[in-house]
DNA sequence: CTGAAAGCGCTTACAG
DNA sequence: CTGAAAGCGCTTACAG
């Protein structure tokens, strides 16, 4: 293997000087260099196959083009990927590449990590975690640009790209509401939390802006995971005046919202309608029937984020809080109200 | 934000002259400075905080400290997560940080990605895939030293790390004959490819291992999807002789498998066992019973493979294939075969 | 044992 | 319209 041209390899095939070539292959504003001088430096470069190198580059402009992705334990999560591949297109698309860097939540190791992502010379960071939750910044970040992703800062004005919670909640009792659904339980995490707290706001307001009793008997308290939506469905079904409908807090408890009907020969959609949300691909699309949920868009959230960074690396004002829409995704579990709902037989 | 202090910083700190600092810091082989001057130095850099700039070093020793990470669509699976955190576990360790770049198999995009890579100068490549297959290497990836993850090479002698299917199909099916089955079936992979090929060969070496027979007709072959296992299993439950248990192809034809037992009025594992392959866990610890299944050694093989390419980027000779072993994940779905076994009531 | 010099490969004022 | 020079921040032979 050949070493790789360098710009004075392409000067001097062109003819001209290593400046020239570099004020013609970058488009530099305000320089004047003849068409034929153009072409003969893009021809040099082409046959070449001059690719300049981007570490003498940054040296000189104090930019190196990459971005650091710097997460929790997010990317051994199913939606990781889809928050990284939407800060990566964005990146791709302004020119920079992302360095990764998955803590596991270790906060030594995550010192470490930045300082060496410091002395990659990122021009900025995206700092993700694995769910909507509130953060503090670690020092080391001081001074770089940096937005956070599915996180809120504890302190400080960093801007940050979160879920639409309260749209998300509102927009899934309305798809009940619409369905004729009167009585809409809601299946929630044991904790609080930016998530739970929003999403309980939203079908509060939801069911008040359509005239519906907000009983906070319908509201059960769970943990967040299959056999916890198994038992707070449970509870909900077993209660003297049952809910047509259940929103689950997320497609985990949906499942055990699925089973507690099961066990009592109550039928989905026919006798509950279930909602859930994240739309957890792998669990919403292979139940019987289909888990009708949100869906959390990370892809847009890491677009939007990486968007933002560049933005402010670029020098414009922060953006503060940025919210991403959660749209609804259809699949089986919702159906029309009917009087016998959740009676069991 | 005051700027970050540069080598001649800490030399004038220090007294001493740049090149000793840098020959202090990195601790250069062969050159002699007193004991003294050393901690003057690390005084001076600790009091600064100095951190050495990776461009400048990187463009004055060749070396950027950085390596690709390149994969198809793989960051948008469940399992990609792992991968990556166990190529970036052992590239840390090395000080080396990873560049993600997902193609999502757009080889236009992946050209232009190479390239920037290229020119960000990174010392190596990983290049993954979604699942076990064989690729052919980009052109653009010529001279670079890279390494396969999750495939192997239609061509040439790239080194490659791929799960070992056939020990793990053995071990599987081991595992059911451990339990007393001797009718074991096989729902299968429409297609052909290395991974199915080389289960399928794990399969039948067992059972004959074992003495047993390789009925061509405890084979099936379907869609690897739950729908496609749900009808695999019901040609082989339906069947004159059914067999006491099935290995399946993945954990999505699981799925089926349990379907189309619990149609039949088929119990799991006391009338049936089932086993799979992958242990998409938000699959195989959600059903009921939870699913045993053989692991794909993700992390590991990532970890494996950032090893292998940072090797073979200080010279060490290519390693060739790496197999990685398949491990069983226990849950409830093998049991005693029965006398009974399969047979619908 | 320590320092001065050259150079990695670019870009950017500055001359002309 | 084009070129020569300086410099980004390091490391590495080479002197002494």
């Amino acid at each position: 293997m050949t070493r790789r041209p360098r710009i004075r390899d392409v000067a001097e095939l062109a003819g001209v000087a290593p400046s020239t070539v570099s004020v013609v292959l970058n488009d530099t504003e305000g320089a004047r260099v003849a068409g034929s001088t153009r072409d003969r430096v893009r021809a040099a470069a082409a046959e070449l196959g001059y690719v300049p190198n981007s570490l003498a580059r940054g040296l000189r402009t104090q930019r190196s083009g990459t971005l650091a992705f710097i997460s929790d334990v997010i990317a051994t999560t199913p939606y990781a990927g889809q928050l990284i591949q939407g800060a990566q297109d964005a990146a791709w698309e302004a020119g920079y590449l992302l360095m990764l860097v998955n803590t596991g939540g270790d906060k030594t190791l995550e010192e470490h990590a930045v300082r060496a992502l410091r002395q990659q010379q990122v021009d900025g960071a995206l700092y993700a975690t694995m769910y909507h939750r509130s953060v503090t910044l670690p020092r080391v970040l001081d001074g770089l640009p940096t937005v956070l992703l599915d996180s809120r800062p504890a302190e400080g004005a960093t801007t940050f790209v979160v879920p639409d919670e309260q749209q998300g909640a509102q927009s899934a009792v309305e798809e009940l509401v619409r369905h004729g659904h009167r009585r809409i339980g809601f299946v929630r995490d044991l904790h609080d939390g930016p998530a739970v707290d929003r999403r309980l706001r939203g079908y509060e307001e939801t069911l008040t802006a359509h005239g519906l009793e907000v009983d906070p008997g319908l509201v059960v308290r769970e943990r967040s995971d299959s056999a916890g939506g198994d038992r707070a469905a449970g509870v909900l079904l077993d209660s003297e005046r049952p809910p047509s409908a259940i929103f689950a807090f997320n497609d985990q408890m949906a499942i055990g919202v699925y089973r507690a009907a099961a066990a009592r020969g109550v039928r989905i959609p026919q006798d509950l309608s279930v909602i859930g949300f994240d739309d957890l691909y792998v669990v919403s699309s292979e139940l019987t029937p289909g888990l009708t949920t949100m869906a959390l868009p990370h892809r847009e959230m890491g677009r939007l984020a990486a968007l933002a960074l560049i933005a402010e690396r670029d020098g414009a004002e922060p953006a503060g809080e940025m919210l991403v829409p959660c749209p609804v995704v259809r699949r089986g579990s919702v159906g029309p109200a009917s009087p016998a709902a959740a009676t069991p037989h």
